[in-house]
DNA sequence: AAATCGTGGTA
DNA sequence: TTACCAAGATT
């Protein structure tokens, strides 16, 4: 039988029922696209509901401030996703009169739209056939017919995307695609695949080969950096703080965060107190406290973070400008949510 | 074109 | 505990 065929009969009794497969209109498509990049159904689906419960349309995202959205997003990570959204909703809601642009080559122009996303929301709001290649897709099609290019190369991005292409539906672009991914997402797992139920066991290259558990094959690894933080907690005797804004290039761009000093190495009070930062920030007398006793290691993809958070006790300051219970209006990195959370505990 | 951008789940 | 990686895009 036909690969789409097989893959869409093995969907229609498989698929997730997930809120935004109830509609076809491109804003809601769009919006789950954007959360579920690089991102698992689980962590999304919440986002998912409060966002399109918060702005229904794409005139109300486009309304909201930049760092309402940022605060709506806060824990689901990759916050340059949202800038983008924010920002193109913007785009669409004022240039092009709130119409969600129709093709394939009109969807891609929007900033944070790739091929992959474009080719999603085409397909299934518009029915164009353009074929979906995500890390589901690599996966099956790799095993499937035992293709070993790495996926992360430019040769292995052109090879699987001109391949599915040539295995799509036209006549259901939008089912095969998300058939597809679904099939990935719950059969053709990364790990432990369900060869032993699976109706391309009869063809599938990898199954034949034992190569399931080699593909697929994707190059390089990744280098971690390791950073250390030390933040500067402040709380005043008339309970104010402060925050800055994460501005410029790097991570966390947009979210707050308590004033940082970034070291080399792990350091000591004496050498907080001695830090010309230190100094800039509190010129008056204060005293300081580690809050945490054990480091605190924050993984992000590409950097360890080595976090100290130091407490502040000062009079007044006059650039506390932040009263102590609004921290909460603030998009900030989990790094800081979570000592929030610990620091109100602890209190 | 390789590096960068978060967070959480799984084995 | 580490390694992998999830509906990728940008620079």
């Amino acid at each position: 039988m036909k690969f789409s065929n097989t893959l869409v009969y093995w969907y229609l009794q498989n698929n997730r029922e997930l809120p935004w497969r109830k509609s076809k209109n491109p804003y809601f498509i769009w919006l789950s696209e954007i959360m579920l990049q690089q991102t698992r159904v689980a962590q999304g689906l919440g986002y998912y509901l409060k966002f399109t419960s918060t702005f229904p349309t794409v005139f109300d995202l486009a309304k909201a401030e930049e760092s309402t959205v940022l605060k709506m997003w806060q824990g689901l990570g990759y916050y340059s996703r949202a800038r983008n959204l924010h920002f193109s909703a913007k785009h669409i809601a004022q240039e092009l009169n709130g119409e969600f642009p129709t093709s394939y080559a009109e969807i891609i122009k929007l900033k944070g739209i790739g091929d992959y996303t474009a080719s999603a929301i085409a397909s299934i709001c518009f029915n164009e056939p353009t074929a979906v290649v995500d890390g589901n897709v690599y996966r099956v099609l790799s095993r499937y017919f035992g293709i070993k290019t790495a996926t992360n190369s430019a040769s292995g991005i052109k090879e699987f995307k001109t391949l599915a292409q040539t295995l799509i539906d036209p006549s259901q672009p939008g089912t095969y695609n998300q058939a597809l991914m679904d099939f990935g997402a719950l059969h053709c797992k990364p790990q432990n695949p369900l060869c032993v139920s699976c109706p391309f066991s009869d063809s599938c290259v990898a199954l034949e080969k034992k190569l399931t558990k080699e593909l697929p094959v994707k190059d390089k690894k990744i280098k971690v950096k390791k950073r250390y933080f030390n933040f500067l907690v402040i709380k005043t005797a008339n309970n104010k703080t402060i925050l800055t804004e994460r501005t410029g290039k790097g991570i966390w761009q947009g979210l707050y965060q308590f004033p940082l000093i970034e070291c080399e190495k792990t350091v000591n009070q004496k050498e907080i107190i001695d830090s010309e930062e230190f100094a800039n920030l509190f010129p008056d007398e204060t005293t300081l406290s580690l809050f945490n006793s054990k480091e605190i290691v924050h993984k992000l993809s590409h950097q360890h973070l080595y976090t100290q958070f130091w407490i502040v006790e000062t009079k007044t300051l006059k650039n506390a400008d932040i009263l102590w219970e609004n921290i909460q209006d603030f998009p900030v990195p989990v790094l800081i949510a979570n000592f929030l959370k610990a620091f109100e505990i602890v209190k």
